[in-house]
DNA sequence: AGCATAATCGGACCAGTAGTCCGCATCCGT
DNA sequence: ACGGATGCGGACTACTGGTCCGATTATGCT
């Protein structure tokens, strides 16, 4: 039995927010040994299967894309594809996270208004436009991540990571407010179904404008 | 070919609020012939399989209520369930509709300030309070019932009930506010995952607490 | 009670999907 | 070039939602 063999996507394959790839040289703990980088073949593959996804997406939704699909797609087997992600729902996963990768960078560590050191409230902003955006522009797999993931939403370390930032910077602007709550709310909006519900090609940007409108009622009148 | 075989719940059997079901003596339209009311044994397996449901949920949660497992416990066949629900999606969408059919009646028609004649902002408040007691009592199944019936969220009747409620009475409340979407956004945290993150044995009813200040804040000062 | 008809039944069967795994192939450092 | 580590693929498995037709049951009428 081969452990790297075990359908677990190693942890430098692994792309959620907790779990940020390490560097390749850096010794395994317990291995004695540098961790050797990701082979060629494999990281060809590796993004194969995100294009191939991406292009099941678009053409079909979340539904049409079964690992059969995506490993056909991709050209590679369908093993290649657990190897990699893990689970189905881990490829979505890591085509979410590549998607929201700047924008979690720009939080943590950007210029403002997006990164630390704006007023809470247009930090908020800020961050919801950009979230938004992104969203906007991802609803079909948004959509198919939701479903997918559905299991541990309020476990899983991406939705923990934005949750918490966005209940900080509410509690910051109005304490005693029910921060932890409306965060979830807020978020509860993002929606890939809903988003695509209510986007029309000649206003992309309205899902956004009610969710900032949304969370400037919550905040109440600046002050 | 058996018409009636074709695997698609009878009008009768379909508890949506946009198809109540109509009196069993009614004639059928175009048959020329009164319709028959339900055999004792249809009505039996129906109730049992209903119930089956329920004990599955409350074992196992959505993931374990799969329709093999239904079928047996309810002691029917598998056709059995799919005559009378239709789909997975319905047999949920049945037991959701049956926790649900008295609040709704009660807004259609009950007394105030649940059902017409109060002002908006209390009839509001008196929805939530409601919603989210049936919401707190059926988390489990409310979860199972997302999961299932994702594909036409926006288009389902019964959600387009609530949210014509909800957004009407905001809209009533407060003209000019963005009553379509933020009635989506309360909407979206009857979320059966989310209530059970947030619910704790020594305080059953925060989430509903939560709701209603959120749609306090959205609706502003009383005036 | 008996009969005829309509309604209902069940579980074998089917297609599709996520996921598993082992003999074989390829990569990359020395 | 060699050897060890890594990676491969597609046959296979288990499970699930859903289908269907010969058999059974319920019910109304006489």
């Amino acid at each position: 039995m081969r452990p790297h063999d075990r359908y677990r996507p190693r942890p430098a394959d692994r792309t959620g927010p907790a779990n940020r790839p390490r560097p390749r040289t850096e010794p395994a703990p317990g291995t004695g040994r540098a961790q050797r980088a990701e082979r060629a073949d494999a990281a060809r593959n590796r993004l194969a299967v995100l294009r191939a996804t991406e292009q099941l997406l678009a053409e079909g939704g979340g539904d049409h894309v079964s690992l059969d699909r995506v490993a056909a797609l991709a050209g590679v087997g369908k093993g290649t594809v657990f190897r990699r992600f893990g689970s189905r729902a881990g490829l979505l996963q890591a085509l979410l996270e590549e998607r929201s990768r700047e924008l979690r960078e720009a939080v943590v560590s950007g210029p403002p208004p997006l990164g630390p050191g704006a007023p809470a409230r247009e930090r908020l902003h800020a961050f919801l436009d950009g979230l938004g955006a992104i969203a906007e522009g991802n609803a079909v797999l948004l959509a198919a991540h939701e479903q997918a993931c559905a299991e541990d939403k309020y476990g899983d370390p991406s939705y923990l990571f934005w949750h918490g930032h966005v209940s900080a910077l509410l509690a910051a602007e109005r304490p005693g407010l029910d921060a932890d709550f409306l965060a979830h709310a807020v978020l509860a909006t993002f929606d890939g179904d809903l988003i695509r519900h209510l986007t029309t090609p000649g206003d992309p940007r309205r899902f956004t404008r009610s969710v900032q409108e949304m969370a400037a009622a919550m905040l109440g009148p600046a002050g």
